[in-house]
DNA sequence: AGGTCACGCTTAACCGGGTAAGTGACCCGA
DNA sequence: TCGGGTCACTTACCCGGTTAAGCGTGACCT
């Protein structure tokens, strides 16, 4: 294991100094044409890469960005939404020959402490941040800070930060004119944490939706979007006495535990009930029946994350430095968890 | 936003020289202890914190270690084996306040790219290596480049690398024994990839215990792991003639899958087919009924691997510096998925 | 009293790459 | 022929934290 080569051994190698050798390695002007290929030649037959803490030290620039997930790690398995939209991010950040940093926290003071760490460390020169809440501390908080971040989901209210999100309250009306096609006028909705951004903005759209439709009852019970709390919820509404014919569900999990729970309870799904779930994952086709779902390209929500980060940090191109990016919204797909009510 | 404090900046406020600074804030001798004080004192008010990049530049460590997964965003989404371990993986290393450096990449070339310029940039001091294979590559070459891994499975013959891992052959033996003692003659195994180190060793390990039983039959059909690839398999076995009374699963989504498969059928579980799955995630109590399966503590499994990987790296107290590490074997879990074949 | 040693601190060099300022050499126009 | 400008490169210092070496002071020993 020999010593890494570093500029200076370039330098002695080329006859030069280490100044040119820079100048040459990042194409800028300051050495002829002839003497470039020459240094050119040499770093890339003495394999140099250079290191990342002396640049970062000079430039003062870590080319990377950290992501803090504040979930359980059992929800963060079981939930494949995180690592579709990890791999989406990471996609576009090693095309721009960044490093993604991963932390995972408990609560909301050890995510600041996080954010505030590896700002100060400089670790990481942008942080992408999910689970957007209604009325998040951590948005002051990394504007206050001065690092530079991107919401994951939104629209934030009169937002020091940039977000990238869909629009959840058309796939919200969506279903619910479709379940009210189909003749279902009894539903029940799965949703997650209550203090989610997402989750408000989706109650209402229900709660507005279902006021337009001659519906007899459309309620809402907020979980934390595990199996086990879904199961729970779905064994509770199917045991009622005027239960609902379809539910929908706010993720993929929860909906399969409800599926598992009709057939615990002898219900056929789809004759006796509809499910439909978010977040289509390859989760919703592994069932049987296959869950109807809110079909949405999460790594490519992802990489926009992604790219509207960098195009903060100013590694980017800034042509289309959009504060805010608006993405398609999510697309119903039917299959066979959904079928017309029964008379 | 004011400038960063840098201990150029406590220093001074300090009347002392940066020297005296780093002595003290290292806890290293050179300081009286009221000095000492006075120093930390100063540092913590003005909300001193180490720039990573210099300390990196000076020590040449880069207080991170990386991980590269080579699996598609699909797979990775939907099994929760990597969450768990990631988060596993995670934990050890906050404690040990590393970071953690995750890339998702193509192919093995691509995988041996990453360790190249990780290495080379000093950006991690040392990786995690996952799905080992039985005559794996990336070995020999990162031992070539001397860079600290470890591998996350096992165990790794004539080995240059210390590995993490658990027997698998005892859970196989612990498996079939137990669908034997039920009565089960015909059993099918639906595996993961056939290159895998671990499937190798579960192949022969099945292969071996069916000899030693009185089996009518027992057939290896090896996959990739999807939920898809999963339910062909299942649906080809349960359409056959003499189909299995007993299906084992090597992960948690191909179970699923096969469960769904089963249902699609109308093949009742457990009646007419016990279903077994290795990787016992909250899926696995998601379906109905739940699957029998078998329970590891795969968070606990990526601290051991993370804390195997600190130790070689030389940040932890080496006393155990153990070369390989053998975890607990899997535990089978009964669910509602087994019952005795019937007559 | 003189020598020695430990202590507490400063100085200065170093890690490796970036970059402003400086220096010849050369060319060109007046 | 000389001033001015450009080109090609070197010099030297910067980033911020670490650390070997140096140095003055006081205590302790003989």
């Amino acid at each position: 294991m020999t010593r890494r080569v570093t500029i200076a051994d370039i330098a002695a190698a080329a006859g030069v100094s280490k100044g040119a050798v820079s100048y040459a390695l990042n194409g800028r002007p300051g050495v002829s044409e002839t003497t470039r290929t020459k240094i050119l030649a040499i770093a890339a037959e003495m394999g140099f890469v250079p290191n990342r803490a002396a640049r970062s030290l000079s430039v003062s620039s870590a080319q990377a960005v950290g992501i803090a997930l504040r979930r359980s790690a059992r929800t963060l398995g079981i939930e494949p939404y995180f690592m579709e939209l990890i791999s989406g991010i990471e996609a576009t950040l090693s095309a721009g020959s960044f490093g993604l940093t991963l932390q995972i926290v408990d609560t909301v003071e050890a995510e600041l402490e996080v954010y505030r760490r590896w700002w100060a460390e400089r670790r990481v020169d942008g942080v992408l941040m999910c689970d957007v809440g209604s009325d998040d501390r951590r948005l002051d908080f990394v504007a206050d800070l001065g690092l530079p971040a991107v919401a994951v989901g939104g629209p934030v209210e009169g937002a020091r930060l940039p977000a990238v999100w869909h629009d959840d309250a058309a796939p919200c009306r969506e279903i619910l004119e479709y379940l009210h096609a189909l003749g279902h006028r009894r539903i029940a909705r799965v949703a997650g944490f209550d203090h989610l951004l997402h989750t408000a903005i989706r109650d209402s759209a229900y709660a507005d939706t279902a006021a337009a439709l001659d519906l007899e009852a459309m309620e809402t019970f907020h979980s934390d979007y595990t199996g086990e709390q879904g199961a729970r919820i779905t064994r509770r509404l199917l045991s009622s006495a005027k239960r609902p014919t379809a539910i929908i569900f706010d993720n993929d999990v929860m909906a399969v535990a409800g599926l598992g729970v009709a057939h615990e309870l002898g219900i056929h799904v789809p004759h006796e009930l509809s499910i439909v779930a978010w977040d289509d994952s390859p989760l919703c086709r592994l069932t049987h029946p296959a869950l109807t779902s809110l079909t949405r390209d999460i790594s490519a929500y992802g990489a926009q994350c992604a790219q509207a980060l960098l195009s903060i940090i100013g590694a980017e191109p800034h042509e289309d430095r959009a504060f805010s990016v608006q993405c398609r919204p999510a697309q119903l797909s039917p299959r066979g968890s959904t079928a017309p009510a029964r008379a």
